[in-house]
DNA sequence: TTGAAAGCGCTAACAT
DNA sequence: ATGTTAGCGCTTTCAA
C-alpha cells in the first residue's frame, strides 16, 4: 500500500525545492536542464506525477468539462459521445458524466452538482435548461454550450443540425419523388430539434402547394413510434399514407418493422420511410434507411471550439448559434425521382 | 461575471467563524442549530456550495471513478455506461471518461492520466491491462474492476457475464435443434468474452459428440463479420452450415444482413443465427434474434457493489471474480425443438 | 459547540 | 535559475 508521492519527496530526493520540480513539471518555466535531469530521474524512481486537483485548486481550472446527458438510447449519442471525449482529450480536457432525467428540478440539481465540481465548460447534450441555471453559469464563469439542441435564451451557445434545412430537403425529396399523401411522425415536442424539423418539413411543403397528409406523436420513443404508425397505417391503400417522415432514425426503424411485419406494407412500394440522424443501423441492409444525416464530426468540433475559445478568452468569445448543414443519405427506403439510383 | 464563493465569505456574512460554516456541511459534524440557520441563510443568499475539488484533496478522496472504455459502438457500452453511471450517482460518485485504443501503450498511458486525477476507483470496460499497470494501481491503493473481461492477474477484480457457460447453452440448444453442421464466427481472440465464449461452446459440442463444422475470424467487428460470413456461406447447400452462433449481436445483425440480403438465404430456413449480449435492436423485429442475454443491471451492481466495498474497507475486501448468468433469450432467428414456440 | 491553526499538494509571485 | 513564501478552499485536530 504505497503512499502518495509528493514533489516535496522528490525535491528531497532530488536535492532541489519543492518549486523546482513544480518547474519541471510546469511546460515553459525556467530550470537548467541539470535540476530538470535530476527531478525527472528522482521522479520516476517514485514513480511521481502530478497532483491534477492540487493544481487545479490553485491556478482555478480543473480541466474537466461536465457533460449533461439524459439518455444514450439514441444511437446518435454514444457517437457523439466517443467523439467530443477523444476531441477534448486531445485538448487536455477530460469528460465527467452526469446523467439526468428530462424534468426541470433534475437538470437544476445535476447542474449544481456540476459546478461544485469546478468544471471548466459543460455541454449539454439533448436536455433543456432554465434560463435560472443559464445566468447562474455565466455568473459562475462557466461556459455551455447546447448540443443538438438551441434554445432562445440570449447568449446561450447551441451545436445543432441545420434542422429546418433538414426538414425541409425530405420534403422536397418525398415531393420529387411524387408521393401523394405524405405524413409525419413527430418526436418529443420539447425538443427544439422536433420543432425545427416539422418547421422546415412543412414550410417547404407548403411552398409546393402540399400539406402535410397525416401527423402523429412518436415521441422519440420506440413504443410510442410503434402505435403511432399503427395508428397512421391502418386505413385503407388509399385512406393511407405513401410517405412519411419520422422524426428520427430510432423511431423509423420502429416504425418501418411495424409496416413490413405487423401491417405486411413493403418499403418503399407501398410506403416510404425517411429518417433523420443517419445512426450506424442507418445503413444496415436490413434498413436502409434513406436519413437526413448530423454531422457527428462536425458538431463536436464546434462544440469543442467553442469551448476552448470561451476558455481562452471569456471575454472575447461570443455566444454562437450553429446549424450545421448535412446531406440527404438516399438509400432504399423511399422512392425516388427517376434518374436516381438508390446506394 | 460574479466571482466564486467561498466558506470564508458565508462565514463572514453569517458572522462565524469558516470551520463552522464547514461543519454545516459536513454530514455528522457538531453544530448547533442556531448556527446552522445562520450560515445556510448566508450561503443561499450568496449562492455558496462547497468546492468538491478543495474536499477532495484534503480527504484524499475525489468522488470520481474513472471510466476507461475502447469503443461505443457495440450497443452493450452505451446502456452499460448509462446505467454505471446512474448507479454511481447514487452513491454520490461520477464518472470521468477516459477514451483509448485498445493496445498496450495507450492504455497504460491513458492509466498513469487516470491516476493523476487522484480518483477513487477505475473500471475497465472491454479493456486488457498489462499487470505493470494492475500493480500500480494497487500500489497506489486504487481499486480496479474490470468490466466484461476478465485476466489472470491476481488480486484482479472482474465482472462479465458467464461467456463459458452461455457458449454452452447455445451449443445444447443449436443441437437440440436438430442442427447438422454447426458453424462459429468469432470475436476478437484477444478478448476473454471471445475466448470463454468459444471454450464453453467446443465443450458442450463435444460432451455430446459434435464439433465444429466451420469457423471464421469477425474481430468484432461488422466488416469483418461480413466477410466471415460471406466465405462460410458461399458453397453449396449441403457444404454450408445450417446453424451458426456469432460471438457477439453487432456481428450477428452483419451477419444475418449478408445471409438475407447479400446470399439470399432465409434466417432461420436455410440456417440458424445465434448472438450473444441481446443488446437492443436483437429484439427488433427485422431481427428478432436469439441471443444470450448479458445482465447489464446486475453487471453494474456487481461492479459497483465491488468497488464500494474496496473503497469503504480497502483492508478486508478481497478481490473477486464474478461471472453472472443469463438467459438465452430464444426469438426468431433459430429454428427450436419441436415442442417450444418463438417469442 | 465553537474558533484558531495547521495542512492537503500544488503554482506563482518575489527575492536572490 | 532557484529557493522562500504565500496562498487555492476546504477539513480536522486542538483548545477553549
Amino acid at each position: 500500500m504505497a503512499e502518495k508521492v509528493t514533489s516535496l519527496q522528490v525535491a528531497e530526493r532530488a536535492g532541489v525545492s519543492q518549486s523546482a520540480v513544480s518547474r519541471v513539471f510546469t511546460p515553459g518555466a525556467s530550470v537548467s536542464s541539470k535540476t530538470a535531469d535530476k527531478v525527472r530521474k528522482a521522479a520516476s524512481e517514485l514513480g511521481y506525477r502530478p497532483n491534477v486537483l492540487a493544481r487545479a485548486m490553485v491556478k482555478g481550472k480543473s480541466r474537466i468539462i461536465g457533460l449533461v446527458v439524459a439518455y444514450l438510447e439514441n444511437f446518435f449519442y454514444p457517437e457523439t459521445l466517443e467523439k467530443l471525449s477523444n476531441a477534448l482529450q486531445e485538448q487536455g480536457y477530460h469528460v465527467l458524466v452526469f446523467m439526468t432525467k428530462q424534468t426541470a428540478q433534475n437538470i437544476d440539481d445535476v447542474m449544481e452538482e456540476i459546478l461544485d465540481y469546478q468544471v471548466d465548460g459543460i455541454v449539454m447534450a439533448s436536455v433543456a435548461m432554465s434560463s435560472d441555471i443559464a445566468s447562474r453559469c455565466q455568473q459562475a464563469g462557466v461556459p455551455i454550450v447546447l448540443f443538438n439542441r438551441s434554445q432562445d435564451i440570449d447568449g446561450i451557445t447551441s451545436v445543432t443540425s441545420d434542422n429546418y434545412a433538414g426538414g425541409r430537403k425530405i420534403a422536397q425529396f418525398l415531393v420529387e419523388g411524387e408521393h401523394e399523401r405524405i405524413a409525419y411522425i413527430a418526436g418529443w415536442d420539447g425538443a427544439s430539434t422536433q420543432r425545427d424539423r416539422e418547421a422546415g418539413f412543412r414550410a417547404a411543403l407548403q411552398e409546393m402547394g402540399r400539406e402535410i397528409f397525416a401527423r402523429e406523436e412518436g415521441n422519440f420513443q420506440t413504443e410510442t413510434a410503434r402505435a403511432a404508425a399503427r395508428k397512421m397505417f391502418s386505413a385503407a391503400a388509399e385512406a393511407r399514407p405513401d410517405a412519411v417522415f419520422v422524426a428520427n432514425d430510432h423511431m423509423a426503424f420502429a416504425v418501418m418493422d411495424v409496416l413490413r411485419h405487423e401491417l405486411g406494407l413493403r418499403v418503399p412500394e407501398d410506403v416510404s420511410v425517411v429518417g433523420y440522424d443517419d445512426v450506424p443501423p442507418s445503413s444496415w441492409p436490413s434498413y436502409n434507411l434513406t436519413t437526413m444525416r448530423q454531422r457527428a464530426n462536425a458538431m463536436v468540433e464546434e462544440t469543442v471550439d467553442a469551448l476552448m475559445s470561451h476558455i481562452q478568452s471569456p471575454e472575447e468569445a461570443r455566444p454562437r448559434r450553429v446549424a450545421i448543414d448535412g446531406p440527404l443519405v438516399v438509400r432504399g427506403s423511399a422512392r425516388v425521382p427517376n434518374e436516381q439510383k438508390k446506394a
